[in-house]
DNA sequence: AAACATTTTGCAACTTTGTTGCATTGATTT
DNA sequence: AAATCAATGCAACAAAGTTGCAAAATGTTT
């Protein structure tokens, strides 16, 4: 498990350090997606805020994080697949968040529909997020 | 144009104040989605912030208007369609985001695909985001 | 049309979230 | 192990969002 957090760092040509190792050591550990403020809370006071947000925005750019929008105004973060390379995203999977429990889950599983669009509108990428219950919830 | 923005207000019971019409006249000459943000530039300084706030949330809440999730946290407004009440929103159509101008389209002929989910998981809502170039910036 | 009851507004004060510059610390290379 | 380069933490700030409350505007009743 260590060893693949440190393939990943030297992957992307990124030093090895504590804020790195914990914050990707989370999204492992972590089934579904994190917000800022969850890293926040889950790292304790180990690590300044500002440290995070750079770790965070560092990853996304690496391709090593994908970015979930939300109507909550808090941006989270998910892990993404090997074919994301810098700069290029490919996660082209539905989202889904748990109404109740507020996990998000990547469905890896799902790709994303096609969508008609209407003329001279150029498609650059399609992102699909579900509410509802997860299979935790429903009962 | 006035009229239906009384008619609005008072088919959804709230008292017909300043900050009222004037943000519901926005949405109305706007063609696309408009953040807290925006509106607060396009009113000037003629209301105060909370107002602003405020406003943006019983339109919400009274189905006036509904939000569209971004992946830079800025949530965004747009008029809601007739059939929406109070709860209960129906918006099921595609939104599109522009890479270059930064409009924000609610595509109202464009109605979601169907989205097959794991076994477990129950929609509620599904949200389709679709950045791109929109037909005036393309070229 | 005036007086009452009820909402809504604006202000102040505050919390949370996000950003930037810079000195210090820590990681990597030779 | 020393030199080089990158990352961290701190401070200070800017922006975004929230809450309580008195004053003002709206709707309602007489």
């Amino acid at each position: 498990m260590q060893a693949r957090i440190m393939d990943i760092l030297k992957k992307n040509q990124l030093s090895v350090t504590e804020s790195r190792k914990k914050i990707l050591e989370l999204f492992q550990d972590n089934p579904g997606a994190l917000a800022h403020h969850d890293i926040e809370l889950k790292t304790g006071e180990k690590f300044d805020r500002v440290t995070i947000y750079r770790t965070l925005q560092t990853f996304v750019e690496k391709g090593i994080l994908h970015t979930i929008p939300s109507a909550d105004n808090s941006i989270r973060y998910a892990l993404c697949k090997d074919e994301c390379t810098e700069g290029h995203h490919h996660d082209n999977h539905v989202h889904f968040i748990c109404d109740k429990c507020e996990t998000t889950y990547c469905l890896e599983a799902i790709t994303v529909p096609e969508v008609k669009l209407p003329k001279g509108f150029v498609p650059n990428q399609i992102e699909v997020v579900v509410n509802g219950k997860c299979r935790n919830c429903v009962k």
